[in-house]
DNA sequence: TGATAATTGTTTTTTGTTTCACAAATAAAT
DNA sequence: ATTTATTTGTGAAACAAAAAACAATTATCA
């Protein structure tokens, strides 16, 4: 692949422009503009046009974006023609919901085995995914080649269970547990701290005045 | 409060320092170092001591921070006394887990009102909140004054369901639809995108060799 | 008590990101 | 055909955040 490293900042904003891109494509849109695209995923026009410009030029002056081109062009850029099998780790509450949380429905991201520790849940399917046992864990992800892990076990049990995904060679963790875990550097972790989310929500509607956070 | 506008970036990090402090304070530790604290959450070290500093001089050279003094001032600072209501709006797979996700139990916020428009549900208690309709919305939220809500309906409803919060004066949404809605420069949006998250960790898995994204 | 070690607070430097502003290119209109 | 309106792509400026570096201060220990 080796693209030229585009600035983080805008990898995380990618798939935001590739759903926006698909939603238009279904509407029958054949072009598009910066300002309209603005307008829709709330960044500035500007940074928009410079995002895309890392890729080289997709766009025509006076014109806009081709859609169709364009999304094509993000589809690679994503890999969205390959399936990723991701190990959601944890049937509590949120594990739950993030299985029957169609990930698959806008994306190229399946849940594709689950692990618990509940023997009630083990061999079971659930929501047509398989749950194994989490002393299984370590030989299930290797056999099964899986490279990301959503982590949604409680936070006493974070650590231990990150280790184990370490073990077993994944590549990349979403943890859920509001436990910043430690992990090797190849190993990368994305957080989703929700409790911090809704805190920090509070805390600027406290304390500051204009818009936006993200 | 008026405290002195500290960085959009800092503001962010508060409840984790603050989570943390109280997980040490709980092991019964007295004083922590901000090279201690790096290794807990992850920042630089460099980066907790300036964040710190926006509020004054906390530590003791040579010494490192007061745990219970520390953790007193970011209650404070957080407003961990005053308790704050949250409304939950949809009650699908993730309003569910959402509910039932103990944010009461690090935080001072509480669900406190959860709005449906499945007649099984209304009227009903769950999880301890009272479910109401959603018709009755604007009313309920402008009479229990409420100001943040949780939005989790789907996407199809997700700019029409906004539009009711903003007349209802809320402040903040906790945003988990994948649309970027439209509100007033007032209010505030926090986006939660769980398939952005997880695309944005396979991008950088593919693209990216050195660790950390947030 | 004096020397050494630890650790903060802050200045400076570096890095990363966003936004502005406008020339270049194109499309649309007349 | 020519003009006018649009819209990109990008250099430069502005802004924001992170990290390095180190003086100042305090603790600890011999």
């Amino acid at each position: 692949m080796a693209e030229p490293s585009i600035p983080r900042a805008t990898a995380k904003r990618l798939p935001i422009y590739y759903r926006y891109l698909k939603f238009l494509l279904d509407a029958g849109k054949t072009r598009v503009s910066s300002t309209e695209l603005s307008d829709a995923v709330k960044f500035d026009a500007a940074t928009i046009r410079r995002d895309f410009s890392y890729f080289g030029a997709l766009g025509k002056r006076g014109y806009g974006y081709d859609v169709e081109s364009l999304l094509d062009f993000f589809a690679k850029i994503l890999n969205q023609d390959t399936l990723t099998n991701v190990a959601l780790i944890g049937l509590g509450n949120l594990g739950h919901a993030l299985l029957n949380f169609n990930f698959h429905k806008n994306s190229n991201v399946r849940v594709s085995a689950v692990f618990d520790i509940n023997q009630e849940l083990i061999n079971t399917i659930q929501s047509g995914v398989p749950v194994y046992d989490i002393k299984d864990m370590v030989n299930q992800i290797q056999d099964q080649r899986i490279e990301i892990a959503i982590l949604t076990v409680p936070q006493s049990e974070a650590q231990a269970t990150t280790d184990l995904l370490v073990k077993a060679g994944i590549k990349g963790i979403l943890n859920f547990t509001p436990l910043r875990v430690t992990v090797p550097e190849k190993v990368r972790v994305q957080n989703v701290d929700l409790t911090n989310e809704l805190q920090t929500l509070i805390y600027f509607i406290e304390n500051y005045s204009e818009q936006s956070i993200n």
